[in-house]
RNA sequence: GGGUAGAUGCCCGAGUGGCUAAAGGGGGCAGACUGUAAAUCUGCUGGCUUACGCCUACGCUGGUUCGAAUCCAGCUCUGCCCA
């Protein structure tokens, strides 16, 4: 959005909300995760990070004071702050030095937004720390102690899902949670598949972000209750039902064949419709998860959806 | 009727004596995708076989050659041009 359409566009739309019609909360991201996920492009210094501008070439600096006054200016909810993703996998010496650094940056992003935004008021933006130190129990206290120090107004788990195995992930979370308060949100970023988004609840998360819902609806796997199809397989070329008993009306009426036929003849609407569906059972499953905390029985929810979900795929 | 160009795997199409089960597309069948430079990427796609390998294949029939999708002859069909 910096890039394009600009923050002269941006500016005179008066932030996201406007420009894209949307009242309900935004986060954005501060650019950390591009930089691990582009990271043939970039250069990392202390100052912050050098990257060609891919749309005309142009060298970039992008700091943690810039990726701060940029998400300022976008006027999100909550904005996060200015990161190093590490790479998995990664050694504990390599894993310090990144953790030390992104700690330098939190404290410099502290020390914009002190500078530049009200401490309070009605919808003034919200800033989250980034947990990091890979899969080293230690870093991730330390990380999460400094950044507490700190005082944000919620906690991310960052470097996860970057390539590392599920219960690596798994650990990253347990081993950064217990030093988080517990009255503030916490966030994993960039997670999950079903099954994972109710184990890291277990764990104490409280907020989510993923591509997965929509990426994968792109490219024809829909989530149903009894885990990922590919709506594109011959399987479904005949098939009447919907793609999911749980689905939105939205969706529902139509049939798996008809899906199926959108994706082979290239149909834009198919990748439309199955990622309206994904978003739609991530945000049922999320519901349900809500209600079974409040009910008490969030553990034989856990187990009874996971063991459904993941019935067809194990032996 | 005469001339001319052509006939290759499911489709289109390259190949013009051995390195050809045959390039490249398309289509088909699968797989991957986790803080989005991703409507993307990867694999397979003649038959049998775990594999080695064997068999069948470049319009049809015959021929030349150690060896033919590739060269020769005849035939069949198709496009175009002339009558």
């Amino acid at each position: 959005l910096w890039l394009r359409p600009g923050p002269e566009v941006m500016r005179e739309m008066g932030g996201l909300h406007r420009f894209a019609t949307w009242e309900r909360p935004i986060l954005t991201d501060s650019g950390g995760f591009q930089v691990w996920s582009l990271a043939k492009l970039r250069k990392i210094t202390e100052e912050g990070v050098r990257f060609n501008n891919h749309l005309d070439g142009s060298k970039m600096l992008l700091t943690p004071e810039l990726s701060m006054q940029i998400q300022a200016s976008l006027g999100s909810d909550i904005a996060m702050l200015f990161d190093e993703c590490p790479p998995y996998p990664c050694d504990e010496k390599y894993a310090a030095s990144s953790l030390a650094l992104t700690t330098r940056w939190a404290k410099r992003c502290k020390d914009w937004i002190t500078a530049n935004e009200p401490k309070s008021g009605e919808g003034r933006q919200h800033h989250f720390g980034i947990v990091q130190g890979s899969i080293y129990a230690d870093l991730r206290e330390q990380s999460a102690r400094e950044l507490v120090e700190l005082d944000f107004d919620g906690y991310a788990v960052g470097g996860v899902s970057v390539g590392e195995p599920e219960h690596e992930m798994f650990r990253a979370i347990e081993n950064a949670v217990p030093f988080l308060p517990f009255e503030k949100p916490r966030y994993a970023m960039g997670l999950g598949t079903p099954p994972q988004i109710l184990e890291m609840i277990a764990r104490g998360v409280d907020m989510f972000d993923c591509v997965m819902p929509t990426r994968i609806a792109r490219h024809g796997m829909a989530f149903t209750l009894d885990g990922p199809i590919n709506i594109k397989n011959l399987i479904h070329a005949k098939d009447p039902s919907p793609v999911c008993e749980s689905a939105h009306p939205h969706v529902a009426g139509f049939s798996r064949a008809y899906l199926r036929h959108l994706f082979r003849a290239g149909e834009i609407l198919g990748l439309r419709l199955l990622s309206f569906h994904n978003l739609h059972f991530y945000l049922s499953l999320v519901a349900r998860a809500r209600d079974a905390i409040s009910a008490g029985n969030f553990t034989e929810f856990k187990d009874s959806f996971i063991k459904r979900y993941t019935r067809s795929t194990e032996p």
